[in-house]
RNA sequence: GCGCCUAUAGCCCAAUGGAUAGGGCAGUAGCCUCCGGAGCUACGGGUGCAGGUUCGAUUCCUGCUAGGCGCACCA
């Protein structure tokens, strides 16, 4: 809604400036014309710091300056169809020019919310721009941890937020189905295999050493009817590898699903990153001087595009080192038509931002067409103590482990509750907990308790919400409500242009305050039937905006609880 | 040594470069003949240190201090 009002309220601002004084020919280029929505209402709905910007270049007091732009404003005003919109409007120190929005104005976004429903929040924003999402990724050597989970919630909940300002944004799981770890999967799983059959092997040391390890050794057994050990040597290297990989793969993805996450694409390695696609590339890149040898190896100038020193692509033993696959499956990306890449990962993978987006540089892009993001880990507390997460010893806590135990809606909602690249502490005791400490049982005990009055409305008075020409409400907590609703746009660009879906959790917890607060301190179904018709519809209003943003987080809006 | 992140009230966290720095927990005192008390109200308490840019800095820049993480021909 603000949307609207903001660009007319730019155009008028920027016909009322105060022409033919000195300087302002350069004025578009030395302050842009913000609308502002102030923190603080006492400052109005919006606000303008024109003048303050100004007041250099016209070497004029600012008070003064906001005070003709004002009175040409208000001349403007007159004509214009958003004359009835303020009830004021007015110059504060130290030169802000306040809009103050009126009963109509108010009402406007009402209307707005209950005509667009489930599309309240929807804009045009991103263009239609292809953008690629990578996240979780993990490789299929085991169970998803709760590092994984974060990553996961983070991403799938920033792509909501894209598609929804217009971007054509998809999510995306690239699946390491090659290389060292899946060798070692594959042996680990062998010599599982052997111990069941009584054969006593010394366990490798570098081995995956979890639980589940033994289960896949069983299973494997089980389908092949293997009877001793002996028959084990028969069997082809890639064999238990492929087992074990496509077993963990059928794991993450069921543990992805139940977490509420669905991928557009996966993507495989071992289908991307061939030796032919990788030789091709390595090839290219030479071709182009971004390649050389030393000691036998083959390096890439990424220091061209500021990485703090090369890296190796082509091992002295002739391996490809772990870059080099990535280098094609985001070649891969590119030609596949995407016009924005975001790798989301972990914060182990920092360091190998320079080098990624050398590579993006390399492969004619530019390094700002590839954005990484680092998602920071999740420690899990239990009573005040934090729980361990080696993956090595096999004692990490799983994504599975939490989402039985608080759920996923919980779940998805705590990994939000920092911004992505700082920790986050996970405390699985006010997870569980159902009162408003708990952040997530708050905002869905908003939604139910609004469901509950239009429920009793419909059922017991026949009281239908009023959809337009609105005139009742006036009371300070339905402005304050009207107003954190008009914010919601404004809220999911502020994620989008931060890569980060973080503050939408925590303006779903302010807006269910606000209704809160209304509810606390009047009735709803009130004696008057048509102030309760408008309450309803305001009501309803709110039940929209926490539903719409509950949706985008993944986390469900129940009608009761 | 180099790089990244963090530093805000007793504790946990907010604040697209704006105005009097917000909210939760804990503490104290209140609100159910009434639509869901899983809720609401009131009261205290503050930006690590030193500079710089700016009309304006919690925010941007430099240096320092403290904590976390990362720096392979590993993946």
């Amino acid at each position: 809604m603000f949307f609207d009002i903001r660009r007319q309220l730019q155009e008028l601002v920027q016909k009322s400036l105060p022409t033919g004084q000195a300087g302002l020919s350069s004025l578009e280029t030395v302050a842009p014309i913000l609308i502002d929505i102030p923190a603080d209402k006492a400052h109005g709905e919006l606000s303008c710091n024109i003048a303050l910007q100004l007041s250099r270049t016209l070497k004029k007091n600012p008070m003064a300056i906001a005070a003709d732009i004002l009175k040409n404003l208000q001349q403007e005003l007159t004509q214009h169809p958003l004359k009835n919109f303020f009830a004021n409007i007015e110059v504060k120190q130290p030169g802000f020019i306040n809009f103050y929005l009126s009963p109509q104005g108010f009402y406007a976004i009402l209307e707005t919310v209950l005509n667009k429903k489930d599309d309240y929040g929807k804009s045009s924003h991103g263009a239609r721009t292809p953008f690629c999402l990578e996240f979780v990724s993990a490789n299929p050597t085991g169970p998803l941890t709760v590092a994984h989970g974060r990553q996961a919630a983070v991403g799938d909940s920033l792509v909501n937020v894209l598609k929804t300002v217009g971007y054509k944004a998809q999510k995306e799981y690239y699946v390491n189905d090659e290389g060292n770890q899946i060798n070692i999967l594959g042996r680990s799983i062998y010599f599982r295999a052997k111990e069941i059959l009584g054969d006593k092997a010394e366990f490798p040391e570098d081995g995956y050493q979890g639980d589940y390890i033994r289960t896949i050794a069983e299973e494997f057994i089980k389908k092949h009817a293997i009877k001793a050990s002996g028959a084990l040597e028969k069997i082809n290297p890639q064999q238990w590898r492929q087992f074990g990989a496509d077993y963990l793969m059928g794991l993450i993805k069921k543990d992805l699903e139940d977490f509420n996450v669905h991928f557009d694409i996966w993507s495989y390695q071992s289908k991307i990153a061939t030796t032919k696609a990788m030789e091709r590339v390595l090839a290219d890149f030479n071709a182009k001087g971004y390649i050389y040898e030393h000691e036998g190896a083959w390096w890439f100038k990424s220091t061209q595009w500021g990485d703090d020193k090369d890296r190796v692509v082509k091992k002295s033993n002739g391996e490809y080192t772990y870059l080099t696959p990535d280098i094609v499956y985001h070649q891969d990306k590119f030609a596949r038509g995407f016009k924005h890449i975001v790798d989301i990962l972990g914060p182990d993978h920092h360091g190998y931002i320079p080098r990624i987006k050398a590579a993006a540089a390399a492969l004619g892009k530019s390094v700002d067409d590839l954005d990484v993001v680092i998602v920071q880990l999740a420690t899990i507390y239990r009573s005040g103590k934090p729980v361990s997460m080696s993956t090595r010893r096999g004692e990490f806590i799983t994504l599975r482990e939490v989402m039985d135990e608080v759920g996923t809606d919980a779940a998805r909602f705590f990994f939000l509750m920092r911004q992505t690249d700082a920790h986050l502490d996970f405390d699985l005791e006010l997870a569980k907990k159902t009162s408003a400490e708990n952040p997530v049982y708050y905002i869905q005990y908003a939604h139910a308790r609004i469901h509950s009055i239009i429920r009793k409305a419909t059922d017991e008075s026949h009281l239908t919400p009023r959809l337009k020409s609105f005139s009742l409400l006036k009371e300070v907590e339905e402005m304050d409500l009207m107003r954190k609703m008009a914010l919601y746009p404004q809220v999911l660009l502020i994620c989008a242009k931060q890569l980060d879906p973080f503050a939408l959790g925590r303006y779903l917890q302010e807006l269910a305050g606000c209704f809160h607060k209304f509810y606390d301190a009047h009735r709803v179904l009130d004696e008057n039937k048509e102030l309760s018709r408008e309450r309803l519809a305001l009501i309803e209003a709110a039940r929209i905006v926490l539903g719409n943003g509950l949706r985008l987080l993944g986390v469900t809006a129940p009608e009761k609880m």
